[in-house]
DNA sequence: AATGGAATGTAATCGATGATTACATGATCG
DNA sequence: CGATCATGTAATCATCGATTACATTCCATT
């Protein structure tokens, strides 16, 4: 019916042959389009219509490849984890001493940064009302891998003989509330509230990873917890 | 036009006189119907047109009282933080020891047991997206006061030489967040995916608390701090 | 007490969204 | 070459937040 339809603009130049009525690779255009526009503005930016929109295709079409909208955030969030989980390897590979405790920092560091500097990624991860964490092989997976390597390192830790109390799924999930507590503190919007300014957010972050830290080992140090 | 008006159902059985044109005390009905809708259905449960179907009202009516669903939610937010901190105040008063640790425990242990027992109201709370928190003096002094209790409570542990390390202001956001965070990870759900059942969330909220209390202590003690 | 203005509620409507259905197109494979 | 199936379109529905014009009632001033 229409005789012209919008040119359909390919920013990721895969194999795609342009103009045709098949997108070529939707599936993965919309996530990124979901992740983009979860970056750009916020949560409730993120509709499915919006989303078809950008990879210019009709309202309906995403709902071939995702049964409801939580299937595609669920997808998204699987693609937001893979690169939060990048990063905190990364991170470990940075840190080349084999402190646990020093290695544990890197893990905590690198979840607040992430989650700091992708607040609408790392919400969409961690609110199951949005997505279908259970649903997700992928998820669940990259979600056991994280909490194996911590806790790894934490028997490693007592191993010896760093910690005041020896009971490493106790401090995972501790220090875990503690870094997901942060990081939803940060991007709640509720520093200000704290009398904390963004400026010093980061700086304070880090301070309170440590203090925890710190609380953890028998040798009362203050502050960065063993400088080798 | 209808000859019929709907019966309009009043639970509350407060002054207000029946089938007139006017309810009487909308406001306060739509604000009640508001946390009673969250609390069964959760956030989204929550729609203005819900609230007014409920109040026995017409879609457009609750907007006589609050400019936005935002305005609505804020209001909401006021009455949910109002008990939260009415229950906080109570758990100090069955706290009779003077022991700076033990009542900070207290506050630590309220804070969880209502988010734990009222969810949706602490999320309600706690997202900025959904509510005005600035523009809310009211959520604005009842958090004040819940802080100024809680800076006081560790300066007088300071003054007693109890702790490890002397920063009130740095131990009191860590804390804050670690309870944030330990309610959040609940009410997100994210406690089965860690290992943990539903039945042992309390007990481990309650023993990671302790953890972190333990962490602050000059004295290397394990599991409840201080026992008078 | 009468009356006129202010407060409060209704009805109708708009644009956006998630979702479903019937239909159109074209890729793929026999 | 042609049939089948995956993929996209068009049209439609219900719900929601929000706005506007209108109706009703309360209340204060006279």
């Amino acid at each position: 019916m229409s005789t012209e339809k919008a040119s359909r603009t390919e920013p990721g130049g895969s194999a795609a042959s342009a103009s045709t009525y098949h997108h070529g690779n939707l599936r993965e255009a919309l996530i990124a389009e979901g992740l983009a526009l979860a970056a750009e503005g916020g949560l409730d930016a993120v509709s499915i219509r919006e989303v078809a929109r950008r990879a210019g295709v009709s309202p309906g079409a995403p709902f071939r490849h995702f049964p409801d909208k939580v299937a595609l955030m669920t997808a998204v969030a699987e693609e937001a984890m893979a690169r939060f989980r990048a990063e905190i390897v990364m991170s470990l590979q940075r840190e080349t001493s084999d402190d646990p405790i020093r290695r544990i920092r890197a893990i905590g560091k690198a979840f607040l940064d992430w989650a700091r500097r992708n607040p609408t990624h790392f919400e969409i991860i961690s609110s199951r009302r949005v997505i279908d964490f259970a649903g997700s092989a992928s998820l669940g997976a990259d979600n056991a891998q994280i909490q194996a390597q911590m806790v790894s390192l934490l028997e490693e830790a007592a191993r010896r003989g760093l910690l005041r109390i020896d009971d490493p799924r106790l401090i995972q999930i501790t220090g875990r509330a503690l870094v997901y507590g942060l990081a939803r503190m940060l991007i709640d919007g509720q520093f200000p509230s704290w009398g904390v300014a963004e400026t010093e957010a980061e700086a304070l972050m880090e301070r309170s990873l440590d203090l925890f830290l710190a609380g953890l080992l028998k040798a009362p140090t203050s502050g960065d917890p063993g400088r080798s």
